[in-house]
DNA sequence: CATGAATGAGGTTTCATTCAT
DNA sequence: GATGAATGAAACCTCATTCAT
């Protein structure tokens, strides 16, 4: 699940060629609730990822997740359930991954720095999750907008940077005016855009832009151009 | 077939509906070709902004460009090759619109703002391309890769934006260091990324993010974001 | 197991609900097998009166029934043996209802004014009966000819009304050569077809055949048919 | 289609195993739309007669018609419109018999013995009536209740039966207070519920009631309780 | 006695595409 | 240049039923 690999969106006859992962065998499964939705959620977020909302085949997730059809819809009851739950398991790994950065411990601007980092190491680790958001905003947020959970689950991320904007600023290095979800979405923009885009962007430019060294220099980039928002001059 | 004969050439975008002055027909039931397929294509990059590639329906395309089925096969042989041209054609349009900028004519400081103010108005104003390049990199660029007129559309974008640089730089206004593809990269990923994913962000941080004071105050951090970085301490 | 143990036996059917006194356990663990039993007839009858043999839906219940889907399974072993078992305990019940009549006991006018009229009511009251029969008619009775005790509990109503239209025509007052058959064919007939065709009827008419008005002109209407056709000139 | 022969509403595994009839090949159809809309009706009738709403399959009308599937829908759109344009098709055929009977040139008495007599063979020669409009009822006439034409088609037979009853009346033959709904609904009845309740009626009365000296017993027991009711004591 | 987990078969519907005119 | 008729493949989903405890 660690490349940058997809396909399509809606049906397509030809389209079903790209070989299923093999189905996670583990320990011969069976009648284990937990483990089977677990399972089944893990192979949903591959299927979605590389394919897109409407190009993800319910059979494909069945046979990677080492079920039958019929169990997903026992557990999910729908394409569209399955695909809320994966998004709602997918912002709970990376705001979870988030809260263990411990921000709050770091000085202000060790702490955006931290936060930079870590966004764009996250992304480029779990391409899936721009890939399943770039389906949710395909379909305008419809599938999250009936998620009791989303909003509480990203409050705390907006509390802990607007904490690390006030302390900058309160020691007279941050400059002042500055929205800590402004400043969020921000950063997300900048490694996001990047690799989200980056096929189109490597074709059009003619460069590639996930060679190691080209990743290393857009990361000091990001860097530069939030500090240098943030700082006084 | 792949590439598609632009029925606007010349003209402004505004008027691609205006009925165009009837050619002389080459054959006594001779319709309009050129205008067909121009409306074809106009209601297909509407189908694909809306739906995606796997999501948009042949069949509405169709209806929605008022021809029969056939003829959209007649013309572009393929839904993939339709979706080409449809995208081809959306890349012409922006860097045309970009060069009327005449960016080479502002003083350097002034270019980049206006890029800033003419990319995030582009998006607002355009948002079908969004979701074009969003469903063309779900597809990892297939498309654009096969074609030939992609590349040599975008470099006049790059060699304008270096120059702006280096003319930032020599006259001791911009940092050193600035890769002009990079920043291209982050201007667009600012403006991009809050727009393409307004809907999960308005979502999770339960806000709205297209409000008119919203757009105003996201365009104004966004310029102080680049400048920021740009201009020197 | 392909006949249903009564639960209600020689109690009134109205206290079928009532909690019956917990019969001695067989085990420790043991619940009431009788009393789910019921349960599960109940909403089986419900179900299949409401959505046909076909439409109706085992999960549905099991679920209405309060119970596992499983248990259904143990005690009637298939959907189909479930059927004739809710058939069987329907025609158990109108047959037990006719009886209570003692048609016997009144003069042969008022007695078959008397059956018209409860024959009438009691479709009114118990419309899953209707809807039981067409969907065992649809199937052409499959199910009830392989009950044993359908005929048995039939065959006391033939005699009665042979017995009551053979003392109207001793006394002078009905016609000669009625088939008692015939007679409650009829008599049913005039009943059930305004019932249980009452939508479509109520559609191509456009008139409301079950306003309370309308259900008293008809059965004032059925009575008069009925004895119209009987009673002497 | 003479004969009373029906399987299932709803899906069950193991009904799959009726022989379609023959595909209708008369001239090697293909290209003709009324025809093959002709030919899709037809089979659909059989179908759904045969099997219920919820039973019949699309792929054996589809078979049955020489056609493909996918043509059903171009176009029927779904089953339950399909269903609607059988049952419009089926009440269109009834009441243009009718109309043809001329009951308004015959004299009163005449008129009502013909539409009992005509009323019972086109059950008996048309029994997919009969079971369409079971299928119907069993969902409430919710198709019927959509179909702009359906009321129309029926509202002559009742102005024409009203007649036939007032010149009865005004002669001084047939009773007074005889509501034409409610006649029409009692000859309905009679031969309705007799043909359609056969299966079950002649399973719990042990007795073939198809059988021919049965049939003409019964229309002529039809015929006496009719015009036993209407006729002047 | 009672249950949650799991399944194979098959149903309706959708879709890109081609045929015949 | 333009079109309505027709199709094969496959997708989502449902259902009665059985397994294992």
């Amino acid at each position: 699940m660690s490349s940058f690999q997809h396909v399509d969106e809606g049906r397509s006859p030809a389209d079903a060629s790209t070989p299923a992962p093999a189905p996670a065998p583990t320990e011969l499964r069976g009648r284990n609730a937990d483990r089977t939705q677990a399972e089944i959620l893990q192979a949903a977020t591959r299927e979605f990822a590389a394919f897109g909302l409407g190009g993800a085949r319910m059979e494909r997730i069945a046979t990677s997740a080492g079920v039958n059809k019929r169990l997903v819809y026992y557990y999910f009851e729908s394409k569209e359930l399955l695909f809320l739950s994966v998004l709602e398991e997918a912002y709970a790994r990376i705001r979870e991954a988030e809260q263990k950065l411990h921000l709050g411990d770091l000085d202000a601007a060790t702490a955006v720095r931290r936060l930079v980092e870590f966004t764009w190491q996250y992304y480029l680790d779990n391409p899936e999750f721009l890939t399943l958001l770039n389906s949710e905003n395909l379909h305008r947020a419809r599938h999250l907008q009936r998620s009791s959970r989303i909003q509480e689950m990203n409050s705390p991320l907006v509390a802990l940077l607007r904490d690390v904007v006030e302390r900058g600023q309160r020691e007279g290095l941050f400059r002042g005016g500055v929205d800590p979800v402004q400043l969020y979405i921000s950063i997300a923009s900048l490694c996001y855009f990047y690799l989200s885009n980056n096929a189109t962007l490597s074709t059009i430019f003619g460069r590639d832009l996930l060679a190691p060294t080209a990743l290393s220099e857009r990361l000091s980039h990001m860097t530069d151009v939030v500090m240098g928002y943030l700082l006084r001059k």
